[in-house]
DNA sequence: TTTATATTTGCAATGGTATTGCATTAATTT
DNA sequence: AAATTAATGCAATACCATTGCAAATATAAA
């Protein structure tokens, strides 16, 4: 019952199996982060080039393996998962300044969602960026000291 | 009871009057839209440069006369008001591919911002794109031409 | 009205994210 | 193992946005 590999998503999807693609998706498979580029080239265990990121991504991303939000500073952010809807519609999320990962907010409420039903919406952003649960309890801590 | 001139706003807010200034915040003040940079170049009467128009953004931006939002493509847009609030977070907006307008959603429910106040929002980012009612309309009586 | 001041402006340069083209390399198929 | 197809790396480029600095301009003070 342990999760897939990331090789077995790769060819499931039809994916070619290289070392880069691999690493990148164990990367983005282990945390919850939502990650900039800047972040996933540091992270890599071996050296991939920018552009094959960049491309792996929108990749994965077509694929639905994961999702792109793109945050306040108008950064790229890529995350595993979060995809279940077929848009995020029902499903917003918090990136968390201290720790940087994205959790899961409450679902929105049906009849808030019925009223955005009228729109036709293509893109939807509710992203928020502020403290996660986990972080904010540690800092009460430290500062109670 | 009409509106008070982009001039006398300035004024209030002890900013120096310059051409660049007013025509930017006049444009902004005529129309709904949420503004790129491209955009707004295009449309000032007066030629101002980039630099400036960025500066000057910043400034409204910071004195409350203008919202910021980044669009899903990373890039920035300015709209007069929608400042109500001192942050957005009760206020979602949407704004429309096909018009460019941004109009305001709904609030959200109150036992849902309940929810969020636990997390310490800084920023909050709940833009949609889509087709706002008034092009929604048009486009179906076309079609049904 | 003139002078002093503090802010705003424009230009040039720079930073940072993201994309395109193309030849090379590598993974899969036969 | 050879043929085929996809992925990679490099260099160049596109775009959005910001910084530094000298020149210009708006306001305040004399």
């Amino acid at each position: 019952m342990s999760r897939k590999s990331a090789t077995d998503i790769l060819k499931q999807h039809g994916q070619r199996i290289t070392n880069g693609r691999v690493v990148l998706l164990e990367l983005l498979m282990k945390s919850p982060n939502a990650f900039a580029l800047a972040e996933i080239e540091k992270q890599l265990s071996i050296s991939v080039d920018r552009v094959t990121i960049y491309r792996t991504l929108h990749t994965f991303e077509s694929i639905g393996l994961i999702l792109k939000v793109v945050d306040h500073k108008g950064i790229g952010r890529y995350m595993f998962g979060h995809t279940d809807h077929h848009n995020v519609s029902t499903h917003p999320h918090l990136r968390c300044n201290e720790c940087g990962k994205v959790v899961c907010l409450p679902c929105l409420p049906e009849e808030y969602l019925a009223e955005l039903e009228k729109y036709d919406i293509g893109e939807m952003y509710f992203l928020m960026e502020g403290t996660c649960l986990e972080c904010s309890t540690s800092k009460t801590e430290v500062e109670e000291l």
